[in-house]
RNA sequence: GCGCCUGUAGCUCAGUCGGAUAGAGCACUCGCCUUCUAAGCGAGUUGUCGCAGGUUCGAUUCCUGCCAGGCGCGCCA
């Protein structure tokens, strides 16, 4: 469609009727009016080309509409073609567009909605990557949910992705786990800037009951031990949560090993030949103020130790080298400060930043229950844990709520809303729209009703709803690609919600199944045939999300 | 002080690559189960889109300034 108003564009310009100056859009967006008696679809076209034209809008609207109408490719699809208002050419489909439409869907199956806009873009998404020092909590549980979607979503668009977590196994929190570790198990006070909590106990008596002997090391190579031991089983007991939380990771990349093999030493040649080094004060610093950073950066401490930031640098030049174009962080609200300075790594390692960075940053989640805020204190034993969520509500609610909001708002989960099952869960209004068709499906099928792709019958769905219910379907590969560009996965669950409401709409105007003793006509079929097209949409917008679409509820 | 995010209905929030009358759920009132799942549907009520300018045929959306709230600015990780 938006291709034939292009091509009507280019023989108005063509046939004088246009100026041949004119500058024409490399697209032309078509919008789907909220009121429905703007058509199916609407476009502001002539109004944005009124100005350099030097014309009337709506003569400028006229004279493609003229072309439009006389386009071969889509003159069957087309039943009016109106002009409104300032100019706004609003057209409306014919039925038979509306069949092919519950064609395209039955027949993709559960591919329908995918696309090929990130077509050949190779993407690394790396998000969780928390320290395997602890339990996830919240924080962490939000990006799980957004991530694993935003996963699928880009995968759907076409796009190669590769999951990343990347575990902070070095460092001073490291060290001090094990010091933490290692106090907890000898029964003395664990340092004051040391991890606390019970699970630090848990995890120290584990360790006991397995390498008893580690408390009689000399203290270098016991805190050693203690360090690494807890870091297997945290890192274990973290991918144990992910993989019941849905949540893959193709992945899981060790800061330590961007040590190994003289890599770092790689980067930094990298990094220097691009004349972004030098030496101050004893220290190695990458100069990211030549990139809009506030200050420089430390890469080499004067003691020689490595600084957080050279295990950025490495980690992102690591990425680049394994052959992905964009790489995607998601970060924390507390870490958007790192922004500028990845990019400026990019920049420092002569990439371009605003293509091969996307730098997403989730802002904090809070959880209520009883009309309480349950506080999170991270690292002193009364974290709200992605596994205690998930308890609570359970991973289709814990999932979803996550899901449906942008990242860059502050969210606030209600327990007792993910648990009631009503309007004000949507998570359950979308299921149960899903349920509710596959119940009335099964029903058909009991009574004999043949529904599938040879029984469409467009020109009986003819019902206001029916048609509301046909654009909303035809709608989705455009709500997939767009949530992909602009890496919004909670746009396919407002879609979702939107396509349920429409949905139960349609079920109470529209009876599906024949009453009583009525005969079976050809619109029953048709009717049944539309309901199995939008359970296969609400299923393949769950399964983007990571959620179940249950058959019966 | 500098930077990022947010400010939309009584509440929780969508919408915004500039478009036609700004939406949904909750809450409140009233209707709909003797045939497809009432975890549903329908009707009614609710707005200075933080404030002030600017750009535009058109601004809740873009720009500037201000106000309010959240977060961040280490040779920590």
């Amino acid at each position: 469609m938006s291709g034939a108003i292009l091509r009507a564009l280019a023989l108005a310009v063509s046939s004088q009727e246009l100026p041949g100056g004119l500058l024409l859009p490399d697209q032309v967006v078509l919008e789907r009016p909220k009121n429905r008696g703007h058509g199916d679809y609407a476009t502001s076209i002539a109004l944005a080309l009124a100005k350099p034209a030097e014309m009337n809008p709506r003569a400028v609207a006229e004279i493609l509409r003229t072309y439009l109408l006389a386009d071969q490719e889509i003159k069957g699809a087309i039943s009016s073609i109106e002009i409104a208002g300032p100019g706004f050419i609003n057209i409306t489909l014919a039925r038979a567009g509306q069949g092919a439409i519950i064609a395209a869907i039955l027949s993709a199956g559960d591919r329908y909605g995918h696309g090929n806009a990130l077509q050949g873009v190779r993407i690394n998404l790396e998000f969780v990557s928390a320290n395997p020092t602890g339990p996830l909590h919240l924080g962490h549980t939000r990006w799980a949910a957004v991530g694993d979607a935003l996963g699928r979503v880009l995968s759907a668009a076409g796009a190669t992705v590769t999951r990343e977590f990347y575990i902070n196994d070095r460092g001073n929190q490291m060290e001090l786990f094990g010091a933490s570790l290692r106090a907890a198990a000898q029964g003395v006070a664990v340092p004051e800037d040391g991890y606390h909590g019970q699970y630090i106990n848990e995890i120290a008596a584990q360790i006991m009951q397995a390498h008893p002997e580690y408390l009689s090391l000399p203290d270098g190579e016991s805190f050693d031990a203690f360090r690494d031991a807890g870091y297997s089983l945290q890192l274990a007991d973290q991918q144990r949560v992910l993989a019941g939380f849905r949540t893959h990771f193709d992945i899981w990349f060790s800061e330590r090993s961007l040590y190994e093999n003289n890599f770092f030493q790689h980067c930094l040649d990298r990094l220097r030949s691009q004349g972004h080094v030098y030496e101050e004060g004893g220290a190695m610093w990458l100069r990211t103020t030549d990139f809009g950073d506030d200050k420089d950066r430390v890469m080499v401490k004067s003691d020689g130790a490595f600084a957080y930031f050279a295990s950025d640098s490495a980690y992102y030049i690591s990425k680049r080298e394994r052959g992905f174009d964009i790489c995607i962080y998601m970060l924390g609200a507390d870490h958007h400060g790192y922004v500028n300075r990845l990019k400026a790594i990019a920049a420092c390692a002569g990439d371009d930043p605003t293509y091969n960075i996307d730098a997403l940053i989730g802002q904090l989640v809070k959880i209520m229950e009883n009309g309480e805020e349950l506080k999170l204190s991270k690292r002193a034993g009364t974290i709200i844990t992605l596994e205690e969520l998930v308890e609570k509500v359970g991973v289709d609610a814990a999932r979803y709520t996550l899901i449906r909001y942008p990242v860059d708002t502050p969210m606030v989960m209600d327990v007792d809303v993910l648990r009631s099952r009503t309007n004000e869960n949507p998570v359950y209004y979308v299921q149960y729209a899903h349920a509710r068709i596959c119940a009335v499906l099964r029903n058909a099928s009991d009574l004999g009703i043949l529904f599938g792709a040879d029984q469409i019958h467009p020109e009986l769905l003819q019902d206001e709803r029916e048609r509301e219910l046909i654009g909303a379907l035809a709608e989705f590969p455009r709500v997939v690609a767009g949530a992909a560009e602009l890496r919004e996965p909670h746009r396919i669950a407002r879609y979702a919600e939107e396509l349920a409401g429409i949905y139960h709409r349609f079920y109470a105007d529209c009876r599906v199944l024949p009453m009583g003793d009525e005969p079976m006509t050809d619109l029953h079929r048709a009717r049944a045939t539309l309901c199995s097209a939008t359970a296969r949409v609400i299923a393949n917008s769950l399964e983007l999300l990571g959620v179940s679409a249950p058959e019966k509820m």
